[in-house]
DNA sequence: ACTTAGCACTCTCCCCCTGGGAGTGCTAAC
DNA sequence: GTTAGCACTCCCAGGGGGAGAGTGCTAAGT
């Protein structure tokens, strides 16, 4: 994009709107920015300066004669040039680790509780994706039969994610031959990735390649059918939901009802995160951009925790575009890291 | 309690103004009913009926000049005398088991098509407690090893109900250990209720009635530390939830921010249900009585599936006060009982 | 004794108007 | 390039005023 660099001034005014709105929610005159900023400048001139930064597509007025309100584009150029990390004390940060994990636990109380943690301190609508199956290691799986011929598949994760499926089977096993196939599995594919795993059933399945024991046989197809499938749906977490309601601009996020429907469906949440995956800093979206439709009026703060050659997701923050950003960029930069650093505890 | 029998016109009255009141929401004024009833009679007798009504508590008026709106009382009133049962036809119920469980699937997977299958049809939001484990049978445990000390623990219940905890162990065990004390424990317990195992465990443990070999005491401590305890926190899934935004009623609901957090807080939900709970019919509560404070102005209506000496739990629809009741109870009644026979099916 | 027509009364809601206030853009002077 | 001055625009809150819906009461009818 070939955005206009802005002058110190300008940049300053932009800033000083952007929180100031955030601060109250009504549109801002020439008179408040004059008396706030730290330069002394007449009304007149930051009139000018607004007019200006309006022209530029960064300022919006709800009518001629009200005061000046930010538009998507000077959020963006509010938050970007907002200092990124080392927002948050040592002191705090510690806290926030031992808040999340006070001891070694399974992942999924976890993330329950980053969820529950961020939500807390944000204020907000805490949103946290699990870290798809795919990416991580296999660890166990256990077959128990059920009644007629279903079978509950337990697959378990190296960090102790757990998932259950129940087949049915084509022809009757007892408990030892589902046993056996659970050990075969195991002793066979512990510690490669569940995607791996399930390329290499798919191979043994399709390519007669190898030569297997029917038993063997019996259990690969008993893997494909339980193991493979769906890693890729991630769960997500939400809470604070009902934050929403009593944010002070409920009105400004638009259609609130579409906006609980798509935080309801997790899957359209699940994907707006993933879209914004990265290894690297927290990230902030304004507006529709990547988000679903029905967000249109809603800014997500980010941030990915784990790392990328291993389980990770990403725990985020939603909330009406009005927030304070600063705050809560430093605060899911922070809740990631200490996320990640109890993972990292958990699968040690 | 000693509330006077309404004689049949007055009953009439008031369930027309029921009727009306769900229907527009707006207050009913006697020409209206007038109109309305069969019988036909004069606008000046049915304000004679409605300020008796209002003297019995049935009816209030917003203020002097207004139409009566119903009261909890009135509400109350208006249910009970409503047909209970029989009010689906039974292809619509056939439909209904069809949707819901089309074929032999797992306890979590039913009750997740339970909830929306009511949700999507009841155009409101849909409630589910799941049965406490406490109640189904105990079929198979699995430890597996995870780094350091900890160990996971995953319990199945008879209705293929799956349920982990991360337990620490105060000195290794080898996952050889852990599988030889698993495999004491299904072959000692399987089939007995969650409850009675843990009140096993316990006796076992304190008293020291038997003699037992070193590992059957380790796995009895094992079992001890995973299977027993919050047995009764039964999952509870809501589904829905955003229709309360687009219900025309909405400021009739009262501050829907703390009716959000009353459902975002599953614990007081399912509190709700709990004491609810009993084998017959559907049932309707409105406004606060045994309902969580803050759902003073909902209605919720529900129903019990399952068998009482087995697992068993309940199915609701959470609403404003002001819904269709008589489709609103068949629908719940039909759905609770589809359910109970596909649990049936599950477990046979 | 119950029902009903008639009537005065009450209260809300909506529309219109108006004045005040906040903020703007423009122009001209510094 | 900055600023004071000024006319202009537009929203918003407050104050009638009239229409409409509905009531309670009274008195007459069955």
């Amino acid at each position: 994009m070939s955005v206009p660099e802005l002058n110190a001034r300008s940049a300053a005014v932009l800033d000083t709107i952007v929180e100031r709105y955030i601060l109250t929610g009504e549109p801002v005159g020439s008179g408040t920015i004059a008396r706030l900023l730290d330069e002394s400048v007449s009304p007149a001139t930051v009139r000018n300066v607004m007019a200006e930064l309006e022209r530029l597509g960064y300022l919006e007025q709800p009518h001629t004669s009200a005061g000046r309100m930010p538009t998507r584009r000077g959020y963006r150029q509010y938050v970007t040039g907002l200092p990124v990390r080392g927002l948050m004390s040592d002191d705090d940060a510690r806290n926030l680790r031992s808040q999340i994990a006070p001891d070694p636990i399974e992942m999924d109380e976890l993330l329950r509780r980053t969820c529950h943690v961020l939500a807390d301190l944000s204020e907000l609508v805490a949103v946290v994706a699990a870290p798809p199956l795919s990416d991580t290691a296999f660890r166990h799986v256990d077959f128990v039969a059920l009644e007629g011929n279903r079978v509950l598949a337990i697959v378990v994760s190296r960090a102790g994610q757990v998932k259950k499926r129940a087949v049915v089977l084509s022809e009757p096993m007892t408990q030892d031959q589902l046993d056996q196939a659970a050990a075969y599995l195991v002793r066979r594919f512990a510690g490669r990735s569940l995607r791996e795993v399930t390329l290499r059933i798919q191979e043994l399945l399709t390519g007669a390649g190898e030569r297997l024991e029917v038993f063997e046989r019996q259990a690969i197809a008993l893997g494909a059918t339980s193991i493979t499938g769906d890693l890729d749906e991630s769960e997500v977490l939400v809470e604070g939901s009902s934050r929403l309601l009593a944010a002070p601009d409920v009105e400004t996020m638009g259609d609130l009802r579409t906006v609980f429907e798509v935080i309801e469906e997790r899957r359209l949440l699940a994907l707006a995160l993933r879209a914004e995956e990265s290894s690297d800093g927290p990230r902030v979206v304004i507006g529709c951009e990547p988000l679903p439709t029905g967000l249109e009026h809603c800014a997500l703060v980010s941030a990915s925790y784990g790392h990328l050659d291993g389980p990770h997701g990403t725990v985020a923050v939603l909330g009406p575009t009005r927030l304070q950003y600063a705050r809560t960029i430093a605060l899911v930069d922070a809740i990631a890291s200490a996320t990640t650093a109890a993972l990292v505890r958990l699968t040690r």
